[in-house]
DNA sequence: ATCGTAGTAGACCGACCAGTCAAATGCAAG
DNA sequence: CTTGCATTTGACTGGTCGGTCTACTACGAT
């Protein structure tokens, strides 16, 4: 048992070395003997836990989706909330992340999953399909919310799924554009007018 | 004057080979040699044309923006049409090419402002600002645009630089999430929606 | 004819890349 | 005490990276 946590320390290690280097600069800019040095790993040991630097990734990806899913996103999706006050919530709450990130690291670092999509999702389907799933579960989130918003009446009747997948476009969108200005503050001007979207339901 | 030519010619030619490849890879991960065995030119002939591989992806860049200024923007923004109408065709555009891109490639590239943008713009700030300065280009044309339709009556009275800058964001969020399910579908049936998004003026 | 210069050629640089491997170490179960 | 496996070590591979350098060619201007 105590090898177990030993080895989970090490891997957790090279992953706890491997998040921010993602998120700050790009999956080919960042090397595994970098991250082998900076978590005090040795080659061979980082390559006993994953098999390629690929899988290192997909680790990081679902411990920021981990990470997500926990925090804010726990928080945003509070049953206990009205709906559409949900999504105000998430919005808030990419604003201030991004925001303090940049207070720490001087720069607006944006997205992993929207990072990563545009870098890999061409050269690799394995990770475009595992961001891809991120982004479905995001989706779904919204839609459930949209759903209950509209059985509440707290909004007209909308096609759900496609105006969720269009409040995650609107926002991915919107954090690009704020990465381009290295500015969080779009965030706050832009992201509230995610709830004007809306596409109809279609007729049939 | 003829050497003039012949340079222009191996200089372009360079940028010829290089387009496709920054396009449907990556910054990093497309290299000069590749560059220039694919273009018929030598290393050396390579960097008495190009300082360094950040100027080549400029003048990529710069090769993208004018190609599409002189062709399915222009055609967009016609002044002819009414101003909404313009904002249909330029997603419908942006789709057709999406669409036909994929149909050659095999792969939805998506757009390679966004692609750059989210890979190098923590890393190079003189990329990144060349990137915002083509973003801004084209917030103003939609800017533009939506005062054109409040000034017609098409709409009512709205904050046109902002929502012009959410139009701008929803357009390379849906783009990210088309990449992402290698789908230029997703562009036909999200696209539409950025009508919706408004931003109403501050009241001040 | 010759000089200057734009362009070309291609070997070369040190650094880094992802990934491999054989040998050593540590530890638990028998 | 021994066997066996998880883990670690660190040297090593073949290849690529962006960029440099010197020599050479081609051509226009004087």
């Amino acid at each position: 048992m105590q090898r177990m946590n030993i080895a989970t320390d090490t891997r957790s290690r090279i992953i706890a070395a491997a998040k921010p280097r993602f998120h700050s600069r790009s999956y080919a800019n960042v090397g595994i003997q970098e991250i082998c040095e900076s978590a005090g790993v040795q080659k061979g040991s980082f390559y006993h836990f994953f098999p390629s630097k690929r899988d290192l990734v997909m680790a990081v990806i679902d411990a920021f989706a981990d990470e997500w899913a926990n925090g804010f996103v726990a928080e945003a999706f509070d049953p206990a909330l009205p709906p559409m006050e949900r999504i105000d919530y998430l919005i808030d709450a990419a604003y201030f992340w991004q925001k303090s990130i940049k207070q720490v690291h001087g720069r607006m670092l944006g997205c992993i999953f929207g990072n990563l999509t545009l870098e890999v999702s061409t050269q690799d389907d394995i990770l475009r399909a595992k961001l891809l799933a991120i982004f479905t579960r995001a989706k779904s989130r919204f839609k459930e919310t949209l759903e209950q918003a509209v059985a509440a009446g707290t909004i007209p009747p909308l096609d759900a799924g496609l105006t969720a997948e269009a409040m995650l476009a609107y926002l991915e969108g919107v954090i690009l554009l704020a990465k381009a200005q290295n500015d969080p503050e779009l965030l706050y001007r832009l992201g509230p007018a995610i709830k004007t979207l809306r596409i109809e339901l279609s007729g049939d």
